[in-house]
DNA sequence: TGCGCTTAGGTAAACGTTTACTAAAATTAA
DNA sequence: TTAATTTTAGTAAACGTTTACCTAAGCGCA
């Protein structure tokens, strides 16, 4: 089918070895031969077969990407910094998203094995035993936001219970007493992570079970959760959706049912996503370094794959910042609570 | 390093060629046998070499895509289409976006060869000739929204024309008679077809030239269009921007100079991103169907790819729909124009 | 002209698989 | 028991590269 270095050689009238000589510039050739061989490679529009080559070299100039999805923009901006990074240092991208569990997670590390160089681990269902049993040991690997603790492979994990903690005593300090929680889904880890930092904020009398509602970070569920609270009989003052495009949904339903923001409800996302600017009223959220988080751990992960050795098995937490906009303002002192 | 079929076969004290047949199930070996492989293998953390193993039977089971860049709302549909399907299909992803130059993307398609059974690239870079210099004749490739016309591949675009002229259309049968548009870059394929569809739609005489804001499809450059035209001395009253994020972009700077939208200005834009029902006012645009457009693409060539000899070589358009909201009312037609 | 040294280019092994071919073992038939 | 047949498992070639090793040619110097 396509050309080959046999093929070139041929055509050339050197040897397979010469050819490779004088395509990749090492060894010696004459000016002439070099001349002929890449005269036949291109007239044969030959390009290099890059399983052959890095079976051969053990590289392949590729990083394995391990994301539960790729939709939305937390992703987007996930990607975007794994991305500008890898290509900086030339490196390519084999991704595969959308594991419903450990099984699916698995078989598509498997399916990695002899393709990358290094895998970036984004998933809720990954630990440090399906790690070992599906990878070879010497596989340079990084984490991000994954439950699996440090000791197989460096992790950055974005704040998600300071951020969360910080959001709700913001609200809190600005007077708003019955605060409500959206939450993401319950298997996923940084979801828990958000709740957590919610109950802690508010202390165990506080948080009362019927203030957290049951989301899964999308537009939709929030939608739902909003209706809810904005039909319940004892509204929240607040309400802290565990990620921005909840706290949009909940926005449209709280709006759609004339409750307005902030002055009947307060509201408090969390990932800063470019749409949080441009709602109206904008939105009060907490900024995760996601596109840095990207760019650390494929940064991370380069290191690791140069010098194997002197990887470190570190967790790095990346900090979160209260960004406040107009959702929360302070509490009109004067206002009655309750009924 | 990591564990090869070699290490398995002498610990299963077997051939390498019996591991195979009892790891695959290809061949007949005895429950015995089959017994000792397997507890080798996971004894070992063995996983197949995926490179080696492409090399010989010829099959990658990943698809490449060739993308312009990665970040934003647009390239999110886009890949969340594309992944979608693959995952359905049980196909990897090969990634690779921001290429400046033809050279560029060259390099990343040459890079490509060897890794992947098809190849899908949206890129205002590459045409004919690069195509098939760059890459065997024989290597299945579905263009997207690129110019490189259908001879050597099946390709899909969308409708830009058609949904810049109706988007314009529909502004002048509002009553709007200065209607400005904010183009994307120069270079950009989908971008002229916008800008020329909205000359169509205008005609000759009213498409002046001062009209014509140069954009490069980022909020930023919108925001820049956008306070030009608040200052302009004969302001448009209504501006069509090429994308969604220059008309976001220019929405901020409308509304930040005081001008009203729609009242002052209407506004359109292009792609209809989850955002735009979002800003206030929502954002009138042209539905491109982006996520569509992935997927039906990544059909196309894994289709190519069973099948090679019964590929199409068609060019399918995909048709835009115009999405109103109320950036753009009815004009008020009491209101006097011009100055 | 002949010797040694340098340099160019060829041969073959290796990377980790799959698989065609073949040999050995087990089973059946006589 | 032996021959014929089937089943199981091993050997080696092949995929497309790179590269260690070696041979042959070119060169300068005596």
């Amino acid at each position: 089918m396509a050309a080959t270095i046999k093929d070139v050689a041929l055509r050339a009238r050197v040897s397979i070895a010469s050819v490779s000589r004088a395509l990749n510039g090492t060894g010696v050739v004459t000016e002439k031969t070099r001349e002929r061989v890449l005269r036949a490679a291109e007239h044969l529009h030959y390009t290099p077969h890059q399983a052959a080559r890095s079976l051969i070299n053990g590289r392949t100039g590729t990083i394995g990407v391990l994301l539960p999805d790729m939709y939305g923009e937390y992703f987007s901006e996930l990607i975007g910094g794994i991305d500008r990074a890898a290509r900086l240092r030339g490196l390519q991208l084999l991704v595969s998203s959308s594991h419903g569990n450990a099984d699916e997670a698995a078989l598509a590390l498997r399916s990695m094995n002899g393709r990358v160089d290094g895998v970036l681990i984004m998933s809720p269902h990954v630990d440090a035993p399906l790690l070992s049993r599906v990878l070879p040991a010497t596989l340079p690997t990084v984490l991000m936001n994954t439950p699996a603790d440090a000791n197989r492979a460096p992790a950055f994990a974005t704040d998600n219970f300071g951020g969360a903690r910080a959001m709700v005593e913001h609200l809190r300090s600005l007077g708003y007493q019955r605060i409500a929680h959206i939450a993401g889904p319950g298997s996923n880890y940084e979801a828990g992570e958000r709740l957590r930092g919610y109950q802690t904020a508010l202390g165990p009398k506080l948080a009362a079970s019927e203030l957290v509602y049951r989301g899964a970070f999308t537009e939709e569920s929030g939608y739902l959760a909003g209706r809810q609270i904005a039909a319940a009989p004892q509204r929240p003052d607040a309400v802290f959706a565990a990620n921005d495009m909840m706290a949009i949904g909940c926005l449209f339903a709280l709006t759609e049912a004339g409750v307005r923001v902030p002055e009947d409800v307060a509201l408090g996302g969390f990932d800063d996503i470019p749409i949080a600017r441009y709602v109206t009223p904008p939105l009060t959220t907490v900024r995760a370094q996601t596109t840095e988080l990207g760019r650390l751990a494929l940064e991370e992960l380069a290191a690791a794959i140069e010098a194997p050795e002197k990887a470190q098995r570190t967790r790095r937490i990346l900090a979160t910042q209260l960004v406040i906009r107009a959702s929360c303002s302070a509490k009109p002192a004067a206002r009655l609570n309750g009924k």
